[in-house]
RNA sequence: GGCGCGAUAGCAAAGCGGUUAUGCCGCGGCCUGCAAAGCCGUUUAGGCCGGUUCGACUCCGGCUCGCGCCUCCA
C-alpha cells in the first residue's frame, strides 16, 4: 500500500489511481535559458525516483514533464546573446538532456514544449474568457480574474485577501485585481508572437503567459483529470495555485470544477550555506560543475539520500560524505559476478526497502536496508545478499556500474589538504588535480610488486605513498592489489 | 503583516510511546610486513519550558531560533 504526502489535503494518503494499476504524473519541468543547476537536478531525480518506483511496482505509468521555451528570461537572454530564441533553446536543451541522462533520469514518456501547444492555449484561454474567468485588458493582455474562482488558493492554503501583491513589485494597472496573473501577453517591439482572437491594439498578436502552459500540455497528455502532479515546492505558490485556476475552471462542467490533479507532490529545496540555491540569489552550481569534481552517481545518491521533501544542503563536505558512502556499496560489490533479476519482495530486507518505499518514498530509509546488505556481503560473501543489494539499487538508479569503473572514477581529484577547514563549500577556483591513467597506475603496483617480494617495504612504501598523494588508495587482498582514487 | 515547514549525536539523516536506524568521521581490537578495505566493539543525541503517561526524542501546549512562500524561480 503505497502512501504519498499530498500537498493538497497536507497529510499522507494511500495512493489511489483514478484508473487501476495507471499513473498519470506531470511535473513541471525547465525553463531552458541556461544551463540546469543543483536545485533543477533534485526535482528531476527525485521524481525519476517516484517514476521508477511506481513501475516497479506493476503501474503503468505515463509521465509527463514540459519544457518552457517561450518566457521573458529566453527573450532577454537571446537578445543579450544575439541568438535566436530557437538556437537558445535548443542548445540548452541538448545540455539539459546531456546532464539528466548522466544522472540517470530517465526520459520522460512526453516531453511537450510550450511553443508546440499555443493553439491550446488560445482554446483554452477563449474558454476562460468565455465562462467569465478571465477578461481582456485595454492594452490587450488577457487576465485570470482569481476571484471569479472560489477555491483560489486551495492549494498553497493562502487567502486572497491576505496576500500582499504590489508589496514588492509595482501592480499592473491594467488588471482589476492586484492578484489577477497574465495569460496572454499582447506583442511588445522585437518579441515573437503568435495570432489569437483576443483583440486589442495589437490585433490579437502576442504570446502565452506562463501558468497556461502547464494546464494546457497536462490537459493534453494526461486529460482534465490526472493523479499526480509535482515539482520544487517554490511552484506550489503562485503556479500551480494559477494552473488549478485555470484547469478547474476551463474543465468545468455546468458550473461545477472538474479536479487537476489528485495528488501534489512538492520536493524540498537544495541550499546553500542554509540558504535556497536559486539564479537570483546566484549562489547556485551547475550540474556540470559539480559533476567536474564528483560522479554523477555520487550526486544521484546524495540526492535521493535525503527524504525528497526535507531541505537539502549542497557543500562539497556533504558531496565528499555521500561519495564514501555509495564506495562502502560497491565496495561490497566488487570481484563479485552479480547478475541482474526479478527481486523477492517476500525476502526480508526487500520488504524492508519496499515498506520504505511505499511509505511516502522514504528512500534514506530505504537506503539503511542497502548498508545492511553490504555489511551481510561483506561477512558473509553471500552471493544473494549482492545481487538484492545490486537490484535494489538497481529500483533507485544506482549500483549498475561495474564496481572497479565506479571506484577507478572519472572526476578530478581533489587535494586532501584542500578538505581543511571547509566547513561549507569550496570556492569554484579550487584547483582540480589532474587523473593519473590507469596504465601508470598498473605500472607502479607492478614495480611495488617486484619491491614487496624482495621484502624492499621502503620501496614499496614509497611507491603507495606517491600515489596517495596522486589521489590513488591501493589495495592488498588475496587476490592480488586493487586500487581506487580517493 | 498572512500562510507554511523545520529543530535528532562531530557531520549527514530516518523510524519509533518502552527494544541497535543508517552512512561519514573519531576511538579500541582483529586482520595486514605496514597500510587500505573488511569484520567486531565503542564514544557523541533528540533546541528550551511545561503537560499527558508506569514510561516521551516520539503525543499535547507554550517559547526560542532557523528556513520558505506571499515577484520570476525547481
Amino acid at each position: 500500500m503505497l502512501k504519498i504526502y499530498n500537498s493538497l489535503s497536507r497529510d499522507k494518503q494511500i495512493f489511489t489511481p483514478i484508473e487501476a494499476k495507471k499513473v498519470r504524473m506531470y511535473v513541471c519541468g525547465m525553463t531552458v535559458y541556461d544551463y540546469c543547476h543543483l536545485g533543477h537536478a533534485r526535482v528531476m531525480v527525485v521524481f525519476d525516483m517516484v517514476n521508477r518506483w511506481f513501475r516497479e511496482s506493476q503501474y503503468q505509468v505515463t509521465y509527463v514533464r514540459n519544457i518552457t521555451d517561450i518566457d521573458d528570461k529566453i527573450i532577454k537572454r537571446a537578445n543579450e546573446n544575439s541568438e535566436t530564441i530557437g538556437a537558445l533553446t535548443q542548445r540548452f536543451i541538448d545540455a539539459m538532456d546531456e546532464d539528466f541522462a548522466k544522472l540517470g533520469i530517465e526520459p520522460p514518456a512526453h516531453q511537450p514544449r510550450a511553443t508546440q501547444h499555443i493553439d491550446g492555449m488560445i482554446t483554452m484561454i477563449s474558454a476562460l474568457i468565455e465562462k467569465g474567468h478571465a477578461y481582456i485588458a485595454a492594452n490587450g493582455d488577457v487576465f485570470y480574474s482569481v476571484r471569479s474562482f472560489a477555491d483560489y488558493g486551495k492549494l498553497s492554503g493562502k487567502s486572497l485577501d491576505d496576500l500582499r501583491a504590489g508589496e514588492r513589485v509595482d501592480v499592473d494597472n491594467n488588471k482589476k485585481d492586484a492578484m489577477d496573473f497574465v495569460l496572454w501577453k499582447s506583442v511588445k517591439p522585437n518579441e515573437p508572437s503568435w495570432d489569437s482572437p483576443f483583440g486589442g491594439p495589437n490585433g490579437g498578436k502576442g504570446r502565452p503567459g506562463w501558468h497556461i502552459e502547464c494546464s494546457v500540455m497536462s490537459a493534453h497528455h494526461l486529460g482534465a483529470h490526472f493523479d499526480i502532479h509535482g515539482g520544487g515546492q517554490d511552484l506550489q505558490f503562485p503556479h500551480h495555485e494559477n494552473e488549478i485556476a485555470q484547469s478547474e475552471a476551463a474543465h468545468a462542467v455546468d458550473g461545477k470544477a472538474c479536479k487537476m490533479a489528485n495528488y501534489w507532490m512538492h520536493n524540498g529545496f537544495v541550499r546553500v550555506d542554509d540558504e535556497k540555491m536559486s539564479k537570483s540569489l546566484g549562489n547556485f552550481f551547475t550540474i556540470r560543475e559539480v559533476l567536474k569534481k564528483y560522479d554523477a552517481e555520487v550526486v544521484r545518491f546524495f540526492i535521493l539520500r535525503a527524504h525528497y521533501r526535507s531541505p537539502l544542503n549542497y557543500s562539497d563536505q556533504h558531496l565528499d560524505d555521500a561519495k564514501s558512502a555509495l564506495t562502502r556499496l560497491y565496495t561490497a560489490l566488487r570481484s563479485r559476478e552479480v547478475s541482474t533479476n526479478l527481486i523477492d519482495w517476500n525476502q526480508p530486507q526487500a520488504a524492508c526497502f519496499k515498506a520504505a518505499m511505499d511509505d511516502d518514498f522514504n528512500t534514506p530509509e530505504a537506503f539503511a536496508v542497502l548498508f545492511e546488505l553490504a555489511n551481510e556481503v561483506n561477512k558473509t560473501q553471500s552471493i544473494e545478499a549482492a545481487r538484492l543489494l545490486k537490484n535494489l539499487g538497481a529500483v533507485l538508479g544506482l549500483l549498475q556500474l561495474d564496481p572497479d569503473e565506479f571506484l577507478h572514477g572519472t572526476t578530478q581529484y581533489l587535494k586532501p589538504s584542500l578538505f581543511v577547514n571547509q566547513s561549507t563549500f569550496y570556492s569554484p577556483t579550487v584547483t582540480l588535480m589532474p587523473l593519473t591513467s590507469p596504465k601508470e597506475i598498473e605500472e607502479q603496483i607492478a614495480k611495488r610488486l617486484e619491491a614487496k617480494k624482495s621484502k624492499n617495504f621502503a620501496e614499496s612504501d614509497r611507491i603507495r605513498n606517491e600515489l596517495a598523494d596522486a589521489g590513488i588508495i591501493l589495495e592488498d587482498t588475496p587476490q592480488g592489489t586493487t586500487w581506487r582514487r580517493a
